[in-house]
DNA sequence: GCCAGCCAAGTGGTCCGACCACTACAGGTC
DNA sequence: GACCTGTAGTGGTCGGACCACTTGGCTGGC
């Protein structure tokens, strides 16, 4: 057995699961900083440009920072930096797959708002109301969109579980929200809409978790079940 | 306003963006063959070298593939290909952050076995009992694992979203199992776990979708509470 | 002695040109 | 007609050059 490994796919793709190895294996650890381009590839026997790929590959999917003039570093690893690639998925998903979406976003939603309900703080709370409320005073739909994600995202805050605030995040993408929210609002659905996070605002207050469960649920499933519909005609 | 971008950020990242705008705009449909590498480059005004970046991000996102001697196309687009990164993080997850992703599986396995038992054919119960004799039929690891692996595969292929069975997918990939489930067997958990598989497998037989969202959320809160306790003497 | 400003070494970012490995297809051969 | 073969075109790899930026030490003035 060789120590060189036995040529498997690209060298670029060899490059990447070397670095990953490294950080799975503790050899490198969350912030540090890795040796320069040139030395990685003098390293694993490859061209800086196949090592400058690689590391382009993992930049992307939030796993190493280059920093111009300064070095490559290992990001901290934390639920955002890898999740940050979800925001993608949704952005390039059309037609029966946004429906999907919506489900997964339906039920990570209910769970996390329902969470919410027995956990979020005083503090918390009072930033949820301040989102509500702006969110009832403009009519502008880009505030409104701005407020409402925001809103959203204070709860699944303090709901208590980074990983999956991220994946919400991701769900809840701008340009994801703007495509299939433009439809809907135009709809007259925000008479709807201020009830429904009305209802979840109230639910949150009582710290009524199934209530709170119940009220994101369908708040998600609307929205959901205008898309199913939607789609049912083409 | 120039017709030339403004330079924001890297060239590289540029290209990346203009990519997945042209998809995203519908100017590249799924399958579809990209123009070669150097006209690419020419047609963005950067570099060969550049854009290879640029597409290799692409590539390991799921977004493109690359197919050496023939050319660069888009990939179908579905759920598996974009999601396939996914495994990264929870491969790279360590700590507290392993015990909430089992906590996003298992609300999503709950929901996912629920559906499952509601809508499963008879062919795919067949394939999931194949996989339950076989687990229970070997007392090897690795053989086990892959069972256990298939045999909740197939149940979350059988709730009908694809996009959850692929975040699924990701949240069971080899490598995370195989580093949380070797403390958790050492332990004597084997009967514990045959237990719960026959239990799940009951409740879709049955078609039982409540009793299959408490038998899995049962099982996966098991090793999820192992893990939890296991980190905090540490 | 201290601090602001400058400067040089080192780093990632970009570009170029060459060659290799592989695919696909046209054309010839049997 | 099926099969083989050559070839043009593609992505994959390499090496080197230069640019843009950061960093930290050095210089100079206060």
């Amino acid at each position: 057995m060789d120590e060189e490994a036995p040529q498997k796919g690209t060298v670029t793709q060899r490059a990447i699961e070397e670095i990953k190895a490294m950080i799975a294996g503790g050899r490198l650890e969350p912030g540090q900083r890795l040796p320069t381009e040139r030395d990685l590839a003098v390293q694993l026997g490859i061209s800086r440009s196949s090592m400058r790929e690689a590391i382009r590959a993992l930049t992307v999917l939030g796993v190493l920072e280059a920093r111009h003039g300064s070095g490559i570093y290992v990001t901290a690893l934390e639920a955002g930096d890898l999740l940050e690639t979800f925001g993608v998925v949704a952005d390039l998903s059309r037609g029966p797959r946004l429906v999907e979406l919506l489900e997964v976003r339906r039920i990570l939603e209910s769970t996390a708002t329902a969470l919410a309900a027995a956990r979020i703080t005083a503090d918390r709370l009072a930033e949820v109301e301040k989102h509500l409320t702006a969110m009832n005073a403009t009519d502008d739909p880009e505030e409104i969109l701005a407020h409402d994600l925001a809103f959203h995202r204070e709860i699944a805050g303090a709901a208590g579980n980074e990983t999956m605030a991220a994946i919400l995040e991701g769900l809840s993408s701008r340009t994801f929200r703007a495509r299939v929210w433009r439809g809907y609002q135009e709809e007259g659905a925000f008479a709807r809409t201020r009830r429904e996070h009305a209802a979840i605002h109230r639910a949150l207050v009582a710290r009524d978790p199934e209530a709170a469960r119940a009220a994101a649920a369908a708040h998600v499933g609307e929205v959901e079940e205008w898309l199913r519909a939607r789609l049912r005609p083409d």
